[in-house]
DNA sequence: GTCAACATTTTTGAATTCAATCTGGACATT
DNA sequence: AATGTCCAGATTGAATTCAAAAATGTTGAC
């Protein structure tokens, strides 16, 4: 590891690893082991112990080390809804408020999803819903929905689209497009929060299929 | 200071500090002068302010070390009318789902607050609220609004609650319980609403004051 | 007198070291 | 046999130490 920034990256490469799978939820993590692994020294990889704590994905205990905490079912589906609450509320003022401009930006957004790559789809589709949301001016509400959604759905949903799903999320993003385009602020909020509810289906799978997978290799010892 | 948990302990003493109007907004926090302060090492005093910048009250730089960053007024106005959002949405589920025992609890949390001291005020309310959304059935959002309310409101409402506000506080918290008895969905969503964005006013009110005398003290050096 | 280049000091980031706590097992007691 | 106690090894939490980067002050050329 080259230089500076240890506790970020470590964090980072920490986070990779528990949403890999390679860790079992509840999973002690040793600083020794795990220090030496990722070649940096324990000061820095409690830092990231840290940081990991805050996106709720490891839990530290006082004197008895860190393990790995993956987020419930209950609580990716309650957080979901959560979401789906707010950019119903920000989209309804965003359409309000929407110029002829910040539509074209929106169209160009939906526009350039339907022809990316699985590797950007994640990407577009979070400018996308920042796209729909900018125009109701709330920078700092819009930064909260991004640290939510990076926490909780970006990273598990990855691996996992289909190419059904994503002709799905397509048809519910032109849905939505067309609802704010004639600014229907009503069905604007019910399409989008059904579609944001559906969205966190993938996420919550992971989570249950981890699971199984964990308590199967526990069955068999 | 005596043993464990130096990061958590410390990190809550820095707040306080930051809270009290110690340190102007952007002012660099030394570690080696405030590691003697405090009688820590800057090891814990690092880790506490990676705690305190997931809470927006420091930002680290790289080499640069830690700054005090207070959260803007619109920082505040904006989450605040965002808390309304999700807490207004939460009341009319709850409303739907109450038991009479749910609304007996919410009476008791409302009686406690009219008899309470100025030192309890803060808990009480917290308790008041959550009592409100319980009967949503949704902890995992109730613990994400708690941490929201921690983080902007708690500390910076405490020193500054005169008797008329507490009055009409009261008075609204009643109102919203007749709203809620009644299950009248709408209204409940509305009076928590305004009720939600005029309590975020204290703490704005603090942000801007301790702006101007930071202005003040800069222009007669 | 101003500005740039260099040396010194300060401050941070990370490794290492030391002390306190926890865990697990052996042994004694009932 | 079950339970409780105590000791050794393992593991964490925090202080200290070391190296790199940034800030600051100084000197000298123009």
């Amino acid at each position: 590891m080259q230089r500076g920034q240890s506790a970020r990256q470590t964090a980072d490469r920490i986070r990779d690893m528990i949403l890999d799978g390679r860790f079992e939820d509840g999973a002690p993590l040793r600083q020794s082991r795990l220090a030496e692994e990722l070649g940096v020294s324990r000061v820095p990889l409690r830092e990231a112990f840290q940081l990991l704590e805050t996106e709720g994905l490891v839990a530290l205990r006082f004197n008895r080390g860190a393990i790995v905490s993956l987020p419930s079912p209950s609580e990716i589906e309650q957080l979901a809804e959560m979401r789906a609450q707010i950019e119903g509320w920000l989209a309804q003022m965003a359409a309000r408020y929407a110029t002829e401009a910040d539509i074209a930006k929106l169209e160009a957004a939906q526009a350039a999803m339907e022809t990316c790559s699985d590797e950007d789809w994640s990407r577009h589709n979070i400018a996308f819903h920042e796209a729909l949301l900018a125009p109701a001016n709330r920078p700092h509400v819009i930064e909260h929905l991004r640290a939510l959604h990076q926490r909780l759905f970006q990273r598990f949903g990855k691996p996992i689209i289909s190419v059904r799903a994503r002709q799905r999320q397509l048809r519910e993003h032109a849905e939505i497009l067309d609802c704010f385009r004639r600014c229907d602020g009503e069905a604007l909020a019910a399409h989008l929060e059904t579609h944001i509810i559906m969205s966190a289906r993938p996420a919550i799978d992971h989570i249950l299929n981890s699971r199984r997978s964990q308590n199967a290799s526990r069955s068999e010892s």
